[in-house]
Parts: C-alpha cells; structure tokens; sequence
DNA sequence: CATGAATGAGTCTTCATTCAT
DNA sequence: CATGAATGAAGACTCATTCAT
C-alpha cells in the first residue's frame, strides 16, 4: 500500500510532465539554450508551478540526469568469470549491453542529453556526468583486464581500449537516434560486439 | 605576391588574435556560456573592436570551426587502392588517422570544441557539424565498403560500423585531451587500429 | 453577552494567532521582506487560511498597527490641570509615560514595527501611522502650551519641542529594545522626564 | 590637476545621477520597495547601464548611506574640553549639531534614508548603519560623560540619555524634512540644545 | 471552513550588439 | 580604425493572491 493518496499521484504525475517537457527542451537547446519559458509552455503550466517542483532550472537538469545514472547503473554490473554456473563472459556483456542501450534509445531526448550534455554552469553536474562516464569506462577497463588475466583478450592499453569503445557505444547511440530507419537495437549490439571482439578484418 | 600591405598584415594578425581567444573561450564554458567580454579580455581588445572583424559571437564561432573542418579535410582523403604504387591501405588509414589526431590534439581547445560543440542557437552551425562529422562517416564507410569489396575486410554493417569507429576516435581524442600522461598520438593510432581491425580477442 | 458562540470564539483566537505571527515576522523583516510563506508557516496554517482572515498583507499589517494604535490612544489623554483633586502634572504626565512604554516594550515585536514601520506600498498605512505620531506630538504640544500658560514651563517653540520629546521617546524605546540588560521602564521614565524638564545641567 | 579627462568627468557625473535618482527612489518606497526600474526611469537611463555604474541594488544603497556616514563622521569629534584656547564646550557642540543638521537636512531625500533605512535584506549594510548611530550615540555618551566629570553636567545615565538625545536630533530632523515652514537649522539647533541642557522647566 | 496547488505579474540581473567620439 | 559607454531584450526566480477540492 504504497502512496494511494490521488493527490499525491497527481503531483507525481505532473512531476513526470515537467521532467518530460525539459528533457526535451534541453535535448532541443542544451543546458544553456533551454529556457524555463520554453519548459513551462511544452508543460503548459505557468511559471511558478515550475518551481513548485523543482527549485531552479539546475535542478530539473540535476533531476534527469540522476535518474538516468540511476537506472544505468542498476543495468551495468561487473561481468562474472569465476561462477561456472553463470552465462559466459560474451553473453553476459551482450545482455548488458542490449538492455543500456535499450533503455536509452527509447527515450531518444533523454540519449540526446547523456550524448550532448557537456556544458552546464553548473560544474556539479557536469562533473556528476563525467564521473558517470569514467565509472563506465572503468568498468569496461576492468573488463578488459579480467579478460586478458583469464586469457580470452589479448593484452592491450586497456584505458586506450576501455575509451574507445565507449566512444563506439556513443557513435552508435548517434546513428540510433538520428537515424529514422535505424537497424534494431539487437543487430546493433550484435555488430558493435563483432567489431569490438574480432575487428573488421576477414 | 598577396596582401603584402602591411595595414592588411596587421589586420589579419589581429582576426587569428580573436579567433585565438574565442577559441579558448568557447572550449572552456561551451556556446552559451562563452561572452563576448571574456573573448576580448583575453584578446586584449576593445568591446566594439571584436565586431569590426566578427559580425556577431555565432560568427566567430562558425569562423573557428570552419577553419578546423577545411584544414581536416585536407588531411582526410578516400583511400586509393587501385594504384599499385601507393602505399598498402592499412598504412594509408593509419597515416590519416595520425594526421588528423595530431592536428586536433596539438590544439586542445578546439579539440575541445570540436568534440563538445553540441549546441549552437545558430541551428545553421549544428547543421554544418553534423554535416561534418557524416563526411566522415561516410568516409569511412567508402572505404569499409571498398575494403569489403577487394576482399580485404569481412562483409559488414558499413553505416553502422562506421558510425561506431568514428565513436572510437572521439573517444580516444577525449582520452588524449583530459589525461596528463596520455600516450603519444602514434601509440593511440597503432592501438585503435589494432582494436578496429582484429578486435580485442586472443 | 456578546459572543459566547464557541466556534466564534475559535474564530477570534484564529485570527490572534495570525496576528501574533505576522507581527513578529514584521518586525524581523519589515514590511517588504516579510513574506505571506512565513506568516502561515509560523501561525502553522496552510496558505488559504490566510486569506479567510485577512483580505490581504497590507490588512494584517495595518490591523496589526491599528491596534495598537488603539491601545495606545486608551491610554494617552490631555493632561488635566484645572481640577484641583487630581493628581499633580508632572505625575499625570510620568504615569501616562510609564503606562505607555510599558505596553510597548512587553511586546517587542510591536515595538520593533512601531519604531521601523517606515515603508509600505499601502500610502494609506504610512500616513496612518504618521498621523498617529504626529497626534502624539500634537498632545505633547498642547501639554506644553499649556504648561507654559499656567506659568510652569519657560516659553519654547511648542511644535519644534515637542518633535523633539517625541524622538528621544522613541531614542529611548530604540534602547530598550535592542540591549538585553535594559533598565527597568521606570528608572527609563524618571531619567527620561529629569533630562526634559531639567536638562543635563547642573 | 587630477581627472581632467572629459570623458572620465562625465562618467562620474552619471554616476551622480544616478546616485541622486537612487536616493529619492529609496527615500520614497524604502528599500525593498525600491525597483531598478524606478530608478533607471528617473535617471533617464536605460537598464544595462545602471549595471555598469553599480554592481546591484545593495551597491547604490550602500554607496549611498557610506557616502553619507563618511560625510557625517567628518563633521563629528569629540568635543575638546582641555585646550584652553578652543571654543567652550556648549560653541563646539552647537557647532557640530549645526554642521551636522546642515547637511543632512539639506539632502532631504538623504536624511528620508537615514531616518527611515531600517530593513535591508543587506543585513551588512543594516548592520553599518546601526554601528554609525551606534557611534554617534557612543560620540554623546563619552561627552556627557566629560561634562559629568568636569563638573559641568550633573550625574545621568549616560548610555540613556545619549540615547534620549540621539532621538531628540531624529525627532527634529523629521520634522525639518516633513514641514514645509519649517523653522532655520539655526534655530532648531539652539532650541534643542536648550531643551536638553536646562530641560523645559521654568 | 480549511487546504495547498496553481497562477502570472513583477524583480533583479546579464549580455550581445550598436554607435558617438 | 579603435574605443567603450549605452542599450534593452531576455533570462531565472519570487511571491501575493485565487480557487477547486
């Protein structure tokens, strides 16, 4: 029995919308670019309900991008090589990577801000975004180096390898969201992990 | 013999002085953030003077990246493979790659630029990013595509594997902008390439 | 009987508590800084409640005034110098004060927006309070004149004295207000009447 | 020969401007109820340019009440009681009052200002001029103080009845501000002093 | 009666751009 | 050519007041 009050499901409803409405206005125009009037007209609710619910136009930035973090980390974890019992390392990345990146290309404003969102004068969040990368990176870097220690990769950089394919993982994401008739997030996967793994060479 | 007058020496030597601070400017605080004020405190120069070489800040901005993107495509060329006495394809690649990483590295800012400029309010600037970074996607596809075609390379996704090596530059060109010991841009080329081509696999 | 209604009576000490609230909070912050938000939160009333109380800011504020301005009428009054079985001038006089200081220094909050009341948008309320000062300087005219026509003052400019009386009880109030170990209202008094009747000198 | 420079001279002269729209717009609506635009309208200047000569609206405010104290303590010293060959005591305190009242009463929407300036948001500036009354208050304490000790003045509380005279002085600065016949600082000064050297007493 | 979510006019402040000197 | 004072549109944010529940 969790929160069956309807007015507060109504205030969470209209939480969603504000958050919904500046996803997109920021993902349209940037941090900077975006304007709470811009905000509060996709919303259609005037300018003091806006700060009804968030506290400043930093704040609803701060807001989406947390929970975005938030649901990404729950889906990336480090990948098991010791339990027998579980899938194989390739399998295991795979799933990782399918479910990250379903989730961020169904919400195609939300994957504009994550791939574009660089500049806020709000250096906190700029650099809460950039620790979220460099978790990402670090745990492909570990990845990679569990793999050479059991003897599936070969030994490379792997800071080098770690960033560039979080490089891939974001080209990627570009085409899939610019892209009207984008390959499915499966084959995407599947290609991306080809190259990644054995390279485009026959 | 051109421009040899020396007023028009001066003048020219002052619109690189602008177009050297904004550059740095823009790189620091992004599009928006950047102001005119900052851009002529560090070009040492009066408020009405910047306009008399830049008609507005999204000109500079448009001047800067222009320049970039000519002084690349120089550098980027489709890689020949039907005259016998021009290098291997491999070595081509790799010569471009270095060429390119080594431009936009030596200059950090507009590396910078070049790889967060993601919002301008002048749509018109975006655009031609965009378009910028698709030429070298498409590139890269070309020569994907060729290299599947002579047999070289193993049949492939070209639009999507192209999207996702130019995600891996970018990648690694943030790597070589943030760290302070980063590796030098030929060990960065020699590693990528090896990732791109044979993968990581043993 | 008037009254005995108990819900009309949880009415009136409704709106006292409003009262109490908003003086306080008037006399922290001034009629500007104060806010309806801290009216409410210190009354612990929701926002609405307010307005079933009072028709807007300026009417709790010029409520707040008009009360005391009431209260303090009460207690000031001609001095009676014709009828012989009162009590002499002087004492009239020193009873009136105490009588008066007393009531405005039990209430500090009071106090406080009496002496700085200076500023509010509503004209109506600053000239009310103005005219309340200058009735007082009035009656403390008056006192004077007559004071000189029954031959127990010296002949003085009456107006200009009387501004003067009025700002050193206000001197005095400022005094007992901020310092914590004030004297008692009476010694204030005493001293007070000794510097205006006397003067300072030997 | 200090600042001939016409163009500096003329900034300054904007400044004073603005300066003297400030203070009338603050004498009139009191702090908080001051609006840059007010302000900028009745200095006949657009809004940017106000922000070039003040940082905000707490800047003028201060500027102007600092303007004012530095004036003001210039005018006030300690009375010299041991130099044979000054001017007797009760010549230098009329002195300062007459000096004192001068200025300020000839500033009227100044003197509104200090009468009146109790609520800033700026707690600093709120605090400064507190400290300056706070000064004055200590520059009569310490002189009743010498008159007490050299036999001139009769024992008193001296910390009230500075208080006491502080107010006096407010009190008839008010009134020289709000009449319009209002009588010379001359006499106003001389009346004062009577009053709070021999009282009102016959 | 009481509530508190919603409103939008109004505030301060910034900054790209212009233009007289 | 160079300057920098002046401009005013536009932005983020506040808060007294209203009204449906």
């Amino acid at each position: 029995m969790v929160n069956v009050d309807p007015s507060e499901r109504a205030k969470q409803e209209r939480r969603r919308q504000i958050l919904a409405s500046a996803k997109v206005v920021f993902a349209d125009a940037g941090y900077h670019g975006a304007s709470i009037h811009a905000i509060i007209e996709r919303a259609q609710i005037a300018r003091g309900t806006f700060y009804l619910y968030f506290s400043s136009k930093a704040a609803v930035f701060d807001s989406i991008l947390d929970q975005a973090m938030t649901d990404l980390r729950a889906k990336l974890r480090r990948i098991d090589v010791t339990d027998t019992a579980a899938a194989p390392p390739q399998v295991q990345l795979r799933e990782q990577i399918v479910s990250a990146l379903e989730y961020i290309v169904r919400d195609r404003p939300l994957a504009t801000m994550l791939i574009t969102a660089g500049h806020t004068p709000d250096a906190e969040a700029t650099e809460r975004l950039d620790q979220f990368f460099a978790e990402i990176r670090d745990l492909l870097k570990r990845a990679l180096e569990t793999g050479v220690e059991i003897g599936l990769l070969r030994p490379c950089n792997s800071e080098l390898v770690a960033a560039a394919m979080l490089g891939m993982i974001r080209g990627v994401i570009e085409l899939l969201i610019h892209q009207t008739d984008a390959p499915t997030v499966d084959e995407v996967a599947s290609e991306m992990l080809m190259v990644a793994l054995r390279g485009v060479l026959k």
